[in-house]
DNA sequence: ATCGATCATGCAGAAACGCTACATGATCCG
DNA sequence: CGGATCATGTAGCGTTTCTGCATGATCGAT
């Protein structure tokens, strides 16, 4: 019998294109699904992946049972959620992939109100970047995915995903409260060119954010410092040692060392998204997680 | 995800009636099958087994869940089939289940010849009684059953498993040289009544014949001896013990001591069949060990 | 009512399976 | 031509899953 999980290994090569992309990801390692689609090709005798170059490609055969073999874990999965709301009842297990500062201020409370309203659900919460958390959905690691994005910067999301919007969150520069700015009630980036910024790593969307904040100005921004936890970037405003630009949605209190001003022109705003597989639909378990995100 | 193999163990209690009968049909031990089940329940968060009496019975749910996945588990197999048309060549797994006597004179011979034509079809050989032969077929443990079923005795064979007749056996009366019978040319089982049997187990196929044999005659066949191998009868019918019904297919050369007599009213016919799943009808694999049965 | 038979299931240990880490070979690019 | 990138083997380990046995529950027979 044709082993589904290293069906979907192979499905992850082909819509990423490489072992080593399927295998992050997946999550695992390219050893693991080079072994993964081997073993499909012992139980098929059919070679199923060819060398290319340096890379692989599928075999049309390869190919035909990727396209194939989707519409039988879709079905699968679909029976699965069919079985799970013929009861009725929220209930199995549901992986969340959140990125990082969800955790804390969405996630965290509507979890725990979940999981007191229904002992069976099992919940649980991965922390991931967007991107990732887009491949975890789509490729059924994860039940449902909270990402977010930046107001221009999109997110390719695939056909079988469906995406709904939860939030509308906004960012503010967070100054010293000696800052010549705060005292403003607003900035735009023109008054920012020459301010040292508290930034998170490059690669973050954040990041990206910041610099596409600069676009018209001509300028870049002068990035002084780095850290990934925003709770880190206030520490670092309050020490005098740069401006930051932190999201509201799980914002820790400011202290009295920093202001909080609003920007404009454009307002750093990011769309908060929930993402679920359509054959998932069905599942009174996402249904109730969703709804729960959607409501709160 | 859902596991395939726990449904199938799910699919066998429910076609078995009991854990015990699933897992004796399936290979396992009653816990294993129990694990299984429960393994699904965890899975999907739904019960699907529940005790009554000292037996077990499935929830809707889990009927729902059987009738449902048993079309996953088709269309899989028929993708896998269909793979392997595609490259029209005669490669993979293939496992046979087969009684008895049928591998010495029937299936050796074929699967050599085959090995040597198709270098990519790995051929496995399962000795099995008829019944759990198309168990195994049935429940997707192995691709194709060598079964025989007497002239009257019926083998009951799911709609969706395919039979084929191979061949029909006679079976001679075997009797030392000097005995009474043994310048016959045919013997009713009339001149039957008082010798006595060297017959193979109770329970076996072979058996039940000898009795049904005997109906018209009121009488019940003598069993003297009681061995398995068709050989050993053949030397204990030699040695004067009594006398054996000994199919001719696989039968060992018979020796100087022992005569052949045919038996008429009824005559001791076996059918042999070839038994497939549907769903792998085309796989060119399975074609050719059928074929390759059917030919020779 | 009681004992034995039958069935499912829990638990501990053992076997098997699949993954990780690392090394190797192949290919492409500067 | 050397470094970088990619896929894939191999050894070892960890987890999963099965077996063997014991337990609890139920039914039938005495």
């Amino acid at each position: 019998m044709i082993d589904l999980d290293a069906l979907a290994a192979l499905r992850a090569v082909a819509t990423h294109g490489s072992v080593i992309a399927a295998a992050t990801a997946t999550g695992y390692t390219p050893s693991a699904v080079s072994q993964q689609v081997k073993r499909l090709e012992r139980q098929t005798g059919v070679p199923l992946l060819e060398r290319v170059g340096r890379g692989v490609m599928l075999t049309s055969q390869g190919l035909h049972l990727v396209t194939a073999g989707d519409r039988v874990l879709a079905d699968l999965e679909e029976l699965e959620a069919d079985l799970q709301a013929s009861t009725g009842r929220v209930g199995g297990r549901v992986r969340l992939a959140v990125f990082s500062t969800a955790v804390r201020g969405l996630v965290a409370p509507v979890v725990r109100r979940l999981r007191d309203a229904h002992p069976d659900l099992d919940l649980v919460i991965d922390e991931r970047e967007p991107w990732d958390a887009v491949d975890l959905v789509a490729g059924g690691q994860a039940e449902i995915g909270i990402v977010h994005r930046w107001g221009g910067v999109e997110l390719a999301v695939p056909d079988h995903v469906t995406s709904q919007r939860l939030a509308r969150d906004v960012a503010d520069l967070v100054v010293p409260h000696d800052h010549p700015l705060a005292a403003r009630r607003r900035a735009t980036p023109r008054d920012l060119v020459d301010v040292e910024w508290i930034a998170t790593p490059e690669g973050t969307i954040c990041r990206q954010w910041l610099r596409r904040m600069y676009d018209g100005t001509g300028a870049t921004p002068r990035i002084a410092h780095v850290s990934a936890e925003f709770d880190s970037h206030l520490a670092l405003v309050a020490a005098g040692l740069g401006v930051a630009l932190v999201p509201r949605l799980g914002r820790a209190p400011l202290g009295p060392d920093v202001v909080a001003v609003a920007v404009r022109d454009p307002e750093p705003i990011r769309l908060i998204d929930a993402l679920h597989r359509r054959t998932m639909s069905a599942s009174p378990a996402v249904r109730a997680v969703l709804d729960a995100f959607a409501g709160g």
